[in-house]
DNA sequence: AACAACTCCAACCGCTATTCG
DNA sequence: CCGAATAGCGGTTGGAGTTGT
């Protein structure tokens, strides 16, 4: 319904709903020739047809230089939870705390993980001791990031200045049911093409979701097949406001990560 | 195998704040 | 100072993936 635009009542003036492949290619080769600037403006310049809100969420959310992807780890849970508890729904506020997190994807991450699951949240609380404060939960971020992506374990270790932490990641509550971890996704169909039924494109946001490890846990990269087929339309699309080589020369800038190899697919 | 239930999260919406002419 | 335009924020929605039955 609502999201994907699609064409109820003709061709519609801007387009809404996921984003496509193409549309992050053109919105990130404009954004590295000519900066951001007015989003109204920019979203015409780049010849996207989408409005300016649209093209700033996605880049702030998404595309921008230094954007973490992959699961929050065990001390940015605490640094959210506490920071919570003193400022409330303030998700800009809390995000600019944990570098390269956005409030968007904390604010679901607390309507998801910890708001909807009060019960869970208290078996956590009991799992794991947080550190008194936040600057001191930040300090031990490096620690813990370690720890978690590192491990196949279910639970993870760490240390900091206030003390040792525990953390249970909710799904092996058995209590708790069956977290369904976002594992593999179907791209095939996504890959047909575009205007291959209803879903409007090639590889869309969805498609770009972090990859995965065996063991769960999420990889703060690009999936390999997104950025494979980035990589193969980049050239076409790009065109239109950059040469190719300049385009991969920025996106090699932002995503100082490498791609991961993807097992899922 | 098919369906239902559940979960996640990208993206939209509406409102407020800020900037600019 | 005022109004319009733009940016930012928080709440909400709905599509899609995963798991259970």
């Amino acid at each position: 319904m609502g999201r994907t635009s699609g064409r109820a009542g003709g061709e519609p003036a801007v387009r809404k709903g996921p984003w496509t492949l193409e549309e992050d290619v053109v919105l990130v080769g404009y954004i590295s020739q000519h900066g951001e600037g007015s989003w109204d403006n920019l979203a015409r310049a780049a010849g996207l047809n989408r409005n300016g809100k649209s093209c700033r969420l996605r880049w702030l959310n998404y595309l921008r230089p230094g954007v973490r992807r992959g699961s929050i780890t065990p001390a940015e849970d605490a640094v959210i939870r506490e920071l919570h508890a003193n400022l409330g729904n303030k998700w800009s506020k809390i995000a600019a705390h944990l570098p390269g997190r956005t409030d968007n994807e904390i604010k679901n991450y607390w309507r998801t993980r910890i708001q909807r699951r009060p019960a869970a949240s208290a078996q956590q609380q009991q799992a794991y001791r947080a550190p008194a404060t936040a600057t001191a939960t930040a300090a031990a971020m490096a620690t813990s990031e370690g720890a978690s992506s590192s491990s196949s374990a279910t639970a993870s270790h760490g240390s900091s200045a206030a003390g040792e932490w525990w953390y249970v990641e909710p799904n092996n509550h058995p209590e708790q049911g069956a977290h369904h971890s976002r594992k593999s996704k179907n791209v095939a169909a996504a890959a047909a093409g575009p205007d291959s039924g209803g879903a409007s494109s090639a590889l869309t946001s969805r498609d770009m979701g972090p990859a995965t490890a065996g063991d769960g846990h999420m990889q703060t990269s690009y999936s390999d097949r997104y950025y494979s087929e980035l990589s193969s339309v980049a050239a076409d699309a790009v065109k239109m406001v950059v040469d190719a080589d300049s385009f991969w020369n920025v996106v090699d800038n932002f995503w100082e990560i490498p791609p991961v190899p993807d097992a899922t697919f």
